[in-house]
DNA sequence: ACCTAAACGCAAATTTTTAGCGTTAGCGGC
DNA sequence: GCCGCTAACGCTAAAAATTTGCGTTTAGGT
């Protein structure tokens, strides 16, 4: 479920944010498997039935707050030229995506195929890319194509973070970044 | 858990076989959120109990199941020419990873990553694509390389697949193997 | 053939999830 | 500002799923 909220206001409005709170707060100090719904309504105050109601069940309710979390709080960091702007922005990226949690987010984000937190999710990236890509051209640089960047510089960053079959160092996010650039 | 089995033979081998069939079954029928572990079992003929023991949860058989459905049956088509053996692997992949079902199965071993079906399942893709060149050495064709044609073929797909961002079409996919080889 | 321990079945206890029903409170119309 | 409508909540009981203890079966080795 996760649907959109219907009242965006007063207690509906307070009870989301304290279960969100809630949830980042467990996220912090136990495993994602040891979560249980009763647990998150006690610590937030409210009442076990709430949260079926409004998320229909555990893996939307992390889903939807994993969402939440990656939705960007800031445009990337201007480093003055479109070639460093994305390094930056993927080398960080891949910072908060590889840890425990960056990787549990993504699993929760993914884990609920029916809903449209992956969408979502994959549309933030995009939107900081098309910023990275605007700076460019304001700047008068030729600019990157979004969908290349995506499938050639993001794509195999994420597969690696999913699948956990290569060690994410820096240096081999660097190099696909030129990679992408010389191509 | 989804541990390695320590007695292979007799009874605990038809029970996990029995499961697995079941589980199999009952994906071709219904949606995976509404597959229970009480209902497998009664359609297995054993107890809750002995999954709940064996696997932990429902989500780490499904991803056990996934696993199992993956692993290759069969080496990929020969199709006489490098290129065109890769771009056959790619298109049949897509084929069964882009389906409802084939989508299931990947949000499934992704949704346990604590167990190492994740791994096992690129390890797959990996081997095939290691008979791939093998096949392209022995003809003296000049090989790529995996971890490039996983970086730049596969992993586009795979992400698209999981976000659901894009279509898969067939000349998007050639048109990815393609690039892999004029690079 | 016998021994040991893994794996299972059964059933009770616990926990989680669902569903009904009355109550609260956001939001729009007046 | 007051009123009506209904989404959203709390509470509770029922249903379903999960865990756990214990005795039994059975694979794998000696």
């Amino acid at each position: 479920m996760a649907r959109e909220m219907l009242r965006q206001g007063g207690r509906s409005a307070r009870i989301q944010a304290e279960v969100h709170r809630t949830v980042q707060e467990l996220l912090k100090s136990m495993d994602r498997s040891e979560i249980t719904v009763p647990m998150i309504a006690e610590k937030a105050g409210v009442t076990p039935s709430t949260i079926y109601r409004r998320w229909g069940d555990l893996s939307e309710l992390l889903a939807d707050v994993a969402v939440a979390r990656m939705r960007p709080i800031a445009d990337p960091e201007d480093t003055g030229a479109m070639a460093s702007d994305l390094e930056a922005f993927i080398l960080q990226y891949v910072e908060e995506m590889s840890s425990r949690v960056g990787r549990a987010l993504l699993a929760d984000v993914l884990g609920s195929l029916e809903s449209d937190a992956p969408v979502k999710c994959c549309q933030y990236t995009y939107h900081h890319l098309e910023t990275l890509r605007e700076r460019a051209l304001a700047r008068g640089e030729t600019p990157f194509d979004i969908d290349n960047a995506i499938d050639f510089v993001v794509a195999p960053i994420v597969y690696h973070i999913l699948f956990g079959d290569r060690e994410l160092a820096p240096d081999y996010c660097r190099a696909l970044v030129s990679r992408f650039f010389v191509k």
